[in-house]
DNA sequence: CGATTGAACAGTTTATATATTAGTCAGGCT
DNA sequence: AGCCTGACTAATATATAAACTGTTCAATCG
């Protein structure tokens, strides 16, 4: 969601608010703080965008999408395997969310706000990222690092795994690096576990399931 | 934490409260009504514990203490592999946890209220039920199922990868079925890291961590 | 006539006053 | 003496009033 399908005026808003809504938080900035940022009335602002909220879900939208692309530098690092790639992919994405929302009140604000508001935005966050690790699961299959027969499950099954390592409350109360070693953990127990599904590709998936009883 | 390590007193005015707490919430119960019902002063109820907060606490250390009793059955019961034990433990947790706090707000904001003024109480909790986990892996470590080296860490590990499914916060939004069904998915994969340190238990750990780079 | 404004409205937040509560303690009861 | 009480206080919570903010839209502008 690049901000170039906007209008020139329209980004313009998003601009001001973004620096508002980092500044002073989402709830304590007000449109008309917005529209005199940008030499217009209040309710011009509507023109551009539906309500408040949504100019927090463009912003977050255009976020995402660096996020989505910082991301995806992972995947065309060159040199790195796949059981590689995929620690980086949640090293990475851990230090991109820690920095984002430790000892930052405003921005820990206005994510809990939009979430609570438009929980699609999360899904749709969850599954964007969803989809790179998706092609980092799908390059181990190829190169035979892995043997993942179902990806998109096996993608929400480590997005489940990490998922403390991208929780924002978990970030105010323990520091980075611990946090950091202990999700290295829980990657190379996964990664492991894939190294055990590929040495046993034939009927290792069959057999994890039927053990389950 | 017993019951009976208790006062005669001190237990009564333990079960008023609890019976408020969970009935009206944690803020709305007042010193003044534990008393009313159990037929003493307010002042009295002093004599047995320091603080409202302080019955809360004592509440949760009891209910802290008949949970881990509940989740040490899986260890001993019969017929059953340590790999079907971690499982067990897991799927037990997740539902006592799902059935403590799904459409049970009073229970929550008890949880929330006291986790906030008492953060000493989540980490002992934590540390009470990793007990019994550790047991399980060193019985699988005995039995030659496992091969783990450093069983805290692990229980550690496991707890992490599991984080998502004992967060009282996500009980709200997903149902039990389709959660536990993504639960028994990361139990499948991390068991199967398990199988494949046990297979190269010689050289494995000092690969996993070598690898990282 | 399309683009913009800003006053008006309904809903919410904040400020203030009032009431309640957690915790104390000097005294009463047994 | 050893327990217990209940009025008391500081702090918290609730209720009420005042101020503000998101959103709309008839009027204005270019």
């Amino acid at each position: 969601m690049p901000t170039t399908n906007l209008d020139e005026t329209a980004r313009q808003i998003l601009a001001a608010a973004s620096r508002r809504f980092l500044h002073y938080g989402y709830k304590k900035t007000t449109m008309s703080e917005i529209a005199d940022d940008c030499n217009m009335s209040s309710g011009n602002l509507y023109r551009y965008f539906p309500s408040k909220l949504d100019i927090a879900e463009m912003f977050v939208r255009v976020l995402r999408g660096e996020q989505v692309d910082n991301l995806r530098t992972v995947l065309d690092a060159p040199g790195r395997s796949p059981s590689q790639k995929v620690r980086d992919f949640f090293l990475l994405k851990f230090k991109l969310a820690y920095e984002r929302f430790h000892d930052n009140a405003k921005a820990f604000e206005l994510s809990s706000e939009l979430i609570l508001e438009r929980p699609k935005v999360a899904l749709e966050w969850e599954n964007a990222e969803g989809r790179v690790l998706g092609e980092i699961l799908s390059e181990g299959n190829a190169d035979g690092s892995f043997a993942i027969d179902n990806v998109p499950a096996i993608t929400k099954i480590l997005q489940n795994a990490a998922y403390r390592f991208t929780s924002p409350a978990v970030f105010h109360e323990t520091d980075e690096e611990v946090l950091a070693a202990e999700l290295n953990g829980v990657i190379d127990l996964v990664l492991d576990g894939f190294a055990w599904r590929s040495a046993h590709r034939d009927h290792g998936k069959a057999a994890a399931v039927g053990s389950r009883s």
